[in-house]
DNA sequence: TTGACATATTCCTGTATGGGTATATATTAC
DNA sequence: GTAATATATACCCATACAGGAATATGTCAA
């Protein structure tokens, strides 16, 4: 098997740095495509193809004006990564805290212990 | 140019399921590599690829133990993909505003306007 | 109709994947 | 030393990318 497909779900769609510089930047406002070009100095038919995987995982939502299409922000999906990376917080903070602990300590021998210091 | 390597930073390596498996997995406590294989239901050559590529974006620790090898959370990578997803919090929690007032109007309508239920 | 414009699609190519299988490496036990 | 165990690596393959270039589709204007 290979690599799962961009549109598989949001955690390949945004796997992209630049689709996520399109999310970054749709989430200022709608925008015709060829604004979008434009702002992130990209070529045409990339940022057609990044909003196709975009719109698959429901991360954008089209609306068809003559022939422009702006492109505007659906946050929603979004939710599923930042609960699943939420569920880690308290790792992290732990592990800040054990950090936090440590230079503490170092701190400590900085202070009250003998004085290793170079200069 | 191909997809953005697995290892290239944190967004790649997590669009993987399994990976994503094996860190919550780890969340529990640090794990030798047989007991992922087990836990998981996995190949153990797939395992210790997954496991290269999480300790190539630093989402996971080893510590050797004779011939085993202990893997632990390293949770810190993941605030970037909280501090990312959270960014956009208060677009779903407009949206969802807007969709609660949807709804609040189209039971005013259920109430108070004419009743176009089928049955 | 013809042409300009906006966007999407197609085709090409190099690259990297993830699973399977076999094998290498390192450590422990006998 | 030899075997067993734990893990990593190498190799094969089918797949799918992302970017570039060319082209198709659809819409508006003259």
């Amino acid at each position: 098997m290979a690599r799962a497909a961009t549109t598989a779900d949001v955690f390949n769609a945004i796997a992209e740095g630049v689709r996520r510089d399109i999310l970054h930047l749709l989430s200022r406002g709608e925008r015709a495509v060829n604004d979008i070009v434009h702002a992130l100095g990209l070529a045409q038919p990339q940022v057609s193809k990044h909003l196709r995987v975009l719109r698959a995982v429901n991360l954008v939502v089209v609306r068809e004006e003559g022939r422009q299409r702006f492109y505007r922000l659906n946050p929603v999906p979004l939710r599923d990564v930042a609960d699943w990376a939420e569920q880690y917080r308290q790792f992290w903070e732990q592990s800040f805290d054990r950090l936090d602990d440590y230079l503490r300590e170092l701190q400590q021998k900085e202070t009250h212990g003998p004085d290793h210091r170079k200069t």
